[in-house]
DNA sequence: CTAGTGACTGTTT
DNA sequence: AAAACAGCCACTA
C-alpha cells in the first residue's frame, strides 16, 4: 500500500510493482525476458528478486493484462516455488510458440526480447512530426 | 524501526 | 551440469 504523509491512502499495487507490470506488458508474444533484465530495463539493476516478488503478487484482473509467463530466470527456466505455476507458464509460452529444450529451458539467445527500443519510438515521433 | 519473505543471480563447489 | 552460497531488494507485518 502506498503511504502519503504517514497514512495509507491506496490499496493499489506499490510503485515498483506497477513499473514492473508496465514493462512486462510490453513484452511481445512469443518472446521472453529475464527477471534481472526487467530490473535492468527499469533502471534498477539489482532488483531482480523483487521483480519476481512483484509478479508473484499478480492476482485477479491483473492476470488478464500482464503476460507474466514471458518472464523466466537467467538460465531460461520457469522459476516458481510450486511446479504448478511453472507448468502453467510453460504451457502458456508453448501456446505462443516458445520451445523448451529437454531440460525445460528456453533458448534465451534466440527468444530474448531486447527491451523497448526508445530510439525507434523517438524516431517514429520525429517522423510523424515531419509529415 | 526491525525482521522475515520470496517467480533472482553471479560465483563457487 | 547441478547444487550450494552469499549478496541483493521491495515490500509486509
Amino acid at each position: 500500500m502506498r503511504r502519503r504523509g504517514g497514512a495509507r491512502v491506496s490499496t493499489g499495487p506499490p510503485p515498483f510493482y506497477g513499473s514492473v507490470y508496465r514493462l512486462v506488458r510490453r513484452v511481445p508474444r512469443g518472446r521472453v525476458v529475464t527477471y534481472g533484465q526487467v530490473a535492468a530495463l527499469l533502471g534498477r539493476p539489482r532488483t531482480g528478486r523483487a521483480v519476481g516478488t512483484a509478479l508473484g503478487a499478480l492476482r485477479g484482473p491483473l492476470l488478464d493484462d500482464v503476460p507474466w509467463q514471458r518472464v523466466v530466470d537467467s538460465t531460461g527456466r520457469c522459476s516458481h516455488r510450486d511446479d504448478f505455476w511453472a507448468d502453467i507458464q510453460r504451457e502458456l509460452l508453448e501456446s505462443e510458440g516458445v520451445r523448451f529444450d529437454r531440460r525445460g529451458r528456453v533458448d534465451l539467445k534466440r527468444m530474448r526480447w531486447s527491451g523497448p527500443r526508445r530510439k525507434l519510438v523517438a524516431a517514429a515521433r520525429l517522423n510523424h512530426r515531419a509529415c
